[in-house]
DNA sequence: TAGAAAGTCTAACAGTGTTAGGTCCGGCTC
DNA sequence: GAGCCGGACCTAACACTGTTAGACTTTCTA
């Protein structure tokens, strides 16, 4: 085994380490709390390292934005185990609410505009994606003819967006506006769309 | 005319200079160039004096939020001037991802967390009034009778200040979605709930 | 006109992101 | 094995930030 393999393995390792501190700071307690330095200290360095791995503070944020997209997406997959097409949706809905009401930190900073913004919106792409899929097999299940597939699936997204960051206490409620968000703009164009039914 | 009255008159000038400084600067170069110095320098004073009209940075930023909202809650008005009841809902959702368009610096700033999150609160509530007013009127106007109009309320502001936070390039876009969004949760909800028709 | 009061500024503190310079230690070459 | 060399690391610093203390200057009052 090279030396440089095994430095490669920690300085990837080192890597990982400062990701997840800086995820634990922000979760624990918010995105004021997470300075270079104080993920530094957390992994045992001193501040001058983390710039050994990130250009800067903003390529750190991305990568927890990512990560929170990629953990997003896995908790709607998920969701989306569900059989019945509307259920499926409900709960994906649902959920969007949950994970944002259980890592608000993590959500806010998901969301907020960023210096690379077109490398953020790469990461949120993939759940836009997943939504898209399930929003067709929706309108498959019940011969709704959207005009506008990719338009409807912004429109979802944006209003569970909305609607959780709006109430970000009592995500209880925060669930039931969703539900009830996408219930009503479900029903609204199953009303307006109706494919020749067969 | 007492000295002291013409002091009062001047304080109450500088502080007022200073809130249109700072808007001036947030909405022409971003939150990130809204620096107290930057603000003093701006109105031709040193740093300090800005503590000398308001407690805090944030305690300033609460005042671009309640101006934001002043501002918004004015066009929203003017668009509610509408006649017809459904053009007036769809004109007062577009005049919203508008303004948001045109002002996405100060929109981000009145939608973020600040430290008195109940101040905050309290300077959106009268556009909210406003939009449950409206709302009131369109479900009278088809006899729809909305189980809950404060969750109906908070569902469309909450659609309305995600579509609008989104895609905060291409505001033409952002308009058009509104308005489809809007239109798609009205029509769910006359749908579903027709009060006994008269 | 002397003293009090108000207004303002400079200088500093603690903290931020970020970079330059030096130190030390492990591994490669002779 | 001795010496060098390169990478890893840290301390110290820079230019900012919000914020405060203390001195100075101007203005009003008695």
């Amino acid at each position: 085994m090279p030396a440089s393999t095994r430095r490669a393995r920690e300085r990837a390792n080192t890597h990982q380490r400062i990701i997840e501190a800086a995820l634990h700071v922000l979760e624990d307690e918010g995105v004021a709390a997470l300075t270079i330095r104080r993920i530094a200290t957390d992994v045992e360095y001193s501040a001058p390292i983390v710039y050994r791995h990130f250009a800067n503070k903003d390529a750190l944020l991305l990568e927890l934005v990512a990560h929170g997209h990629r953990l997003l997406l896995a908790e709607l997959r998920h969701a989306a185990q569900e059989r019945d097409v509307d259920r499926r949706m409900k709960r994906v809905a649902a959920e969007y609410v949950r994970f944002a009401g259980e890592h608000p930190h993590l959500h806010q900073v998901m969301n907020a505009p960023v210096a690379d913004e077109d490398e953020r919106r790469r990461a949120v792409e993939p759940a836009i994606a997943a939504l898209r899929d399930l929003l067709t097999a929706w309108s498959a299940a019940h011969g709704v003819d959207l005009a506008d597939p990719d338009q409807a699936c912004e429109i979802i997204w944006g209003t569970l967006y909305g609607i959780a960051s709006l109430g970000h206490t009592g995500t209880d409620r925060a669930c039931h506006l969703a539900e009830e968000a996408l219930r009503a703009i479900l029903l609204g164009w199953r009303t307006e769309a109706p494919r020749d039914s067969g």
